[in-house]
DNA sequence: TTTAATATGCAACTGAGTTGCAAAAACAGA
DNA sequence: TCTGTTTTTGCAACTCAGTTGCATATTAAA
């Protein structure tokens, strides 16, 4: 995992740090996307101060390893794009009951068909509805 | 439009009160997802407290009359949910060069399929990209 | 090594939305 | 129309997530 950040790293020329491999890290075990103090939490003690977070969040992004995950909510969320195709990423769905998140990484979409001269970058979809475990327990 | 506000009021029965009025006025004839702000702004002197216009949006968002807009965007935006489908709204492009936002209203996409034992609430689509007039006056 | 470029930590700041509470407006009943 | 109760509003102070400026530390190239 660790190996794998650090190549990352490498392959879009950003340096190697300590904060941003062990970021990278967190991401890349990450089941979904992660907040600047979940990456905190699971790094402990020794996690980079939030500036630093967020400023290689950015970083990551700008390079295109990382998206900020379109999710209806105040806080950011983050996550590697490895699997996203060139002009979408997989859906997420949360729950509006217990508001956790998941990724729906075998759905693909159709892309909006855009009026005439404009150009595509990304397409998003979020979809709000109630889980499986949620709708059991009611 | 200030009479529809009235009756969409009463549709939902909540209080015909000035605030309430002038604000869904202004999202009867926003031709995009609007801000706190630009509410403001469009009823202009008169404008109500912030937080009524937050309390208002939130009371409309409740009885469903509203939606809050999936942008990706700090600020919260609001529009009518008056032409949205039951499981879903039109998709809104935004543009990466000028950060202006459309509605897409003619577009429709099908549903995702949820895993079983999942409820589809409301899927919503974004989509960013460059608009017309950006590329053009590039 | 040494050095120049880049990244980090800290503390103070910003801006959008929230809260608590007293004053004002709505509306139902007399 | 008046009265009383309920609901809504305005205000000021607050919160929370993310930002900024700047001094210090780290990186990696020479
Ligand atoms: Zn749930
Ligand atoms: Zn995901
Ligand atoms: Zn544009
Ligand atoms: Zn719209």
């Amino acid at each position: 995992m660790k190996q794998k950040a650090i190549e990352l790293l490498n392959s879009v020329n950003l340096r190697q740090t300590q904060p941003r491999v062990a970021i990278l890290t967190v991401l890349l075990k990450a089941p979904a996307p992660v907040t600047q103090e979940q990456i905190a939490e699971q790094i402990g003690d020794s996690a980079p101060n939030k500036t630093t977070i967020y400023r290689t969040l950015m970083n990551l992004v700008e390079k295109d390893l990382v998206h900020k995950a379109y999710l209806q909510e105040r806080t950011w969320h983050f996550e590697l794009a490895h699997h996203c195709g060139q002009h979408q990423c997989h859906p997420h769905f949360t729950c509006s009951e217990c508001q956790q998140t998941q990724c729906l990484p075998e759905v693909s979409m159709p892309l909006v068909k855009l009026p005439k001269g404009y150009v595509m970058e990304r397409q998003q979809v979020r979809i709000e509805g109630i889980c499986c475990d949620c709708r059991e327990n009611k």
